[in-house]
DNA sequence: TTCCTTGCAAATCGTTTGCATAATG
DNA sequence: CATTATGCAAACGATTTGCAAGGAA
């Protein structure tokens, strides 16, 4: 299944990029259809999880049932507003990363390979409002 | 809506108790039918989500799009095996949790309560059989 | 020409909900 | 009696999939 160049995956991973909100599949269907209208919800669905399983995009599950999606790579954590269900990437370095990992792979019998981890609480902006 | 004792509502708990395995609705459902026959795969959903709401059960959302639930409710972090899909307790104490989270804490300009966190890699039912 | 990808629509699947009936307080 | 809970089946919503047609190598 050599993988072959669709103008549709680039416009699909290229408006990634350019959020950093972390947008559902049904967001950036809507958003691709506009300059590209005839794409189909089907082949959105199709890229973002080809694009996933490629790594070259996240899959955020953060508890509200919809997958988002990230185009940043990069090992980070996100931030779920319990208020307005925003979700936002937190600045860190990977040592508390690597600490948990180790932490927890010191006495458990098998292999711990990584983690997820999702945070909640009080997003910047709803937190100036109060 | 003060709550009301519902036999089917205590079946579903107790059978929860019975479990570390995190079992999900599907198959808290059938499970609860050997005893309980006419019981309804809608009445199994309302219940579980309202011990979750009450806080008497924990849901679990491990990625694979089910909920499983927990019926220990004490702070404690899970194992999702990469090979064989099981989800089992991680015994540790509350130190890493809390320490992730004033981590976290101290440069975000929000509020942090809390985080939900998965580990991912390979159980020690599967590590044997390598 | 090969075979990956698309658009479309139908199908899946976990979960929720409306409603008439049954059980609880 | 007032209200909550149930069983059943239909409805939902996010995601997947089958298929014939289109596009890349």
């Amino acid at each position: 299944m050599a993988l072959k160049y669709s103008r549709q995956r680039q416009v699909i991973k290229d408006f990634l990029m350019t959020r950093k909100d972390h947008p559902t599949a049904d967001v950036v269907y809507m958003n691709v259809k506009r300059e590209y209208p005839n794409i189909s919800l089907g082949t959105v669905y199709r890229n973002l999880s080809l694009l996933a399983n490629l790594g070259e995009i996240q899959r955020l599950q953060v508890g509200d049932g919809i997958d988002h999606f990230d185009a940043d790579t990069s090992r980070h954590y996100h931030v779920v507003c319990t208020k307005c269900g925003s979700v936002t990437d937190l600045a860190m370095d990977s040592t508390p990363y690597d600490e948990l990992t180790n932490t927890v792979n010191a006495d458990f019998e098998g292999i711990i390979e990584g983690h997820v981890t999702y945070f909640y609480g009080i997003c910047g902006n709803c937190h100036k409002k109060l």
